[in-house]
DNA sequence: TGTACATCAGTGAACGCGCGTTCACTGATGTAC
DNA sequence: TGTACATCAGTGAACGCGCGTTCACTGATGTAC
């Protein structure tokens, strides 16, 4: 092995991040061995645990990731209520049903996270608190209080819906429930 | 082993069935395993396949009944649009939220039946029609399009608002999601 | 009425496998002299 | 300038364990004679 930069293993660690949120979007978590883990990031399973205490450890710091990108996402939105909307269509679009590893975190495992332990929940209750101020911010940036409700109903229908069209098997319906969704998430955000 | 009666062994299989609801909803599917499952109904490992062909054939029955016992659920509330608050009251409230065992399959496991083989999302496809069609009759009788809607809608908040509460480690903020929730879900049920 | 046998729900040990985790080792590089 | 050594990210085999699944067996009962 080389010997490399000074953030060269700080750059893999990033990157084992990545490709493991991609992964367990895709598979679940406990659908994720950590041999898959290293060898989506073209590592070997024995080089893990130069990176990570434990697959629990991993576990946090993907769900972190992944909900600090998803915030980073609305800043491609327009601004204000118009960025609301595109991003009502993008989150209840058929792509992202159909594309759970690209997708957003809540959607894939969010029950999953409900089951994890303290420093996974954590991770996720600060990334989740970030979001809902975001929306709110994007929704009533006049009355916070108001704001903050209607956030938490628009991103909780958003992700059951997703959800939701993603376990059923009937095409025909699962679109219906996507457009329907959509309906719904407009009105409500409105 | 002693004869039993011609019905022993459904009874067996119905009770193998209900306790793997309760494992599944607790530890989800993936982290629940067959002899676990097996020792809840009082058997041991081996007895399995003498009831289900594989794991994946128990998981399509249980998903299958924990929705019709949601469906039958609904019987015991009062008739109406009353009844579906007192629907909203007890799905968003502390108690669900920290028994999953005893509750909504949908909040314990959708993300996870997203992922799992067509015998089980044939199931949960059945079992939310007829979920969705029980919401809208109590919804809006005189208008069946809009109430399918309206059914949709509350369904996805109602199951996404409880999966939300149980991830977030912050108490507070749980309760507050739950209570919030309760007001998006009346307010959208109007 | 008594005995041999068929039935069959359930037992429990074993199968190969992949899990999370550990560890002795590799080998390309920078550094010391 | 050339050589010996330290560094350290990554390798890959191995650990014990629990997974889903298989199967030879058990033993209490009803039935046949």
């Amino acid at each position: 092995m080389a010997r490399y930069a000074k953030e060269h293993k700080q750059v893999t660690r990033q990157r084992i991040i990545e490709r493991a949120g991609h992964r367990f979007k895709q598979d679940g978590i406990d659908g994720s061995g950590i041999s898959t883990l290293m060898s989506d990031a073209g590592l070997t399973n024995g080089a893990f645990y130069a990176h990570f205490e434990s697959k629990d450890d991993l576990v946090a710091h993907v769900v972190a990731e992944q909900l600090r990108a998803q915030v980073k996402q609305y800043d491609t939105l327009r601004p204000g209520r118009e960025g609301l909307e595109d991003f009502i269509r993008w989150y209840l679009s058929p792509e992202h049903r159909d594309n759970p590893g690209d997708g957003c975190p809540s959607a894939a495992l969010l029950d999953e996270i409900g089951r994890c332990g303290d420093a996974t929940k954590d991770a996720y209750t600060d990334g989740a608190k970030a979001i809902l101020d975001e929306l709110a911010a994007r929704l009533a940036p006049e009355d916070p209080q108001s704001a903050r409700s209607q956030a938490i109903g628009l991103y909780t229908m958003a992700v059951g819906t997703l959800q939701l069209s993603r376990a059923l098997s009937d095409r025909k319906f699962s679109d219906e429930v996507l457009e329907q969704g959509i309906e719904n998430a407009l009105a409500f955000a409105r």
